[in-house]
DNA sequence: ATAATTATTGATAACCACTTTCAATAGGAG
DNA sequence: CTCCTATTGAAAGTGGTTATCAATAATTAT
């Protein structure tokens, strides 16, 4: 489904500055990227583009599932474009690079979880934290 | 080792701010603390304290490995007593209760990813996020 | 013990990511 | 084309966290 379709069925409008964001999300598939990251990327499509509007848009994304949040432990929140597909991330602590991580053992997890208690797993994250393979061949490791 | 030999064998002083901070800490094992919680709480102890050492010594304490932080997705960071025993957090959207969960699979997927990454994993965060017992019984899910 | 040294503290100001406010603008339904 | 109202950007406001700095207090050397 087209992203002016998904705005407009839900009541939300078709802007230049929305399309330039999903755009930039798009051609970032499983790069994280922080609000400044989008702000600058998408500027260069739509150069009056607002950091105000990138929060917003961000937020609004989420909440139609056009996008997801990514924790990276860093100052600021990071999103990627809803690949439909699940991963986790792994981010080298030396040089920031973070890489995708198909393997996830949630559903191993959350049997173990339902044999010793009641808790209802609705989701989860996860983060690897490590060195990537170009800084273990510098010897930054 | 008690705190004040852990301190002075690094070269930090041992005060009535840190025992107190430590005492908090012991007293909540299992259960993240924020410096706003640990301020109130050590604060009890020794009225004079300043959130500010709050943040300050959460710092020391993590660098010394004393306290472990804690990533909750909330607005502030969250901290707990390093009790040698590695596990994660259950925390509920509902009532934003957090159990410990001790159970970890970091080991099964650190061979998963040394199959098909040169990655070198040395720490890595999960969190699950659900219902816990108390609100599927209310009826809360 | 006492004095000297310097780590530590608390108050205040600064910082940074993010949110709110609000008047101006611009989608898109009719 | 017109109107309704969602959206936008600038600027001010928040809230958590960090830096500054003079006063204080824990250790070390005396």
């Amino acid at each position: 489904m087209d992203l002016g379709k998904r705005l407009r069925t839900r009541g939300y409008r078709m802007t230049p500055q929305r399309i330039a964001i999903h755009e930039v999300l798009e051609e970032n598939e499983g790069k994280p990227l922080c609000p400044d990251d989008i702000h600058m990327l998408a500027g260069e499509k739509y150069p009056e583009l607002g950091l105000t509007t990138v929060y917003r848009t961000m937020e609004l994304f989420v909440k139609l599932g056009i996008a997801l949040p990514v924790h990276l432990h860093e100052e600021s929140q990071h999103y990627e474009i809803n690949s439909g597909i699940h991963h986790h991330h792994m981010v080298c602590i030396s040089c920031g690079s973070v890489e995708v991580l198909e393997t996830c053992l949630i559903d191993e997890l959350k049997e173990l979880v339902r044999d010793d208690s009641d808790f209802l797993v609705t989701s989860h994250c996860m983060s690897l934290f490590g060195y990537c393979t170009g800084c273990l061949k510098a010897g930054k490791a």
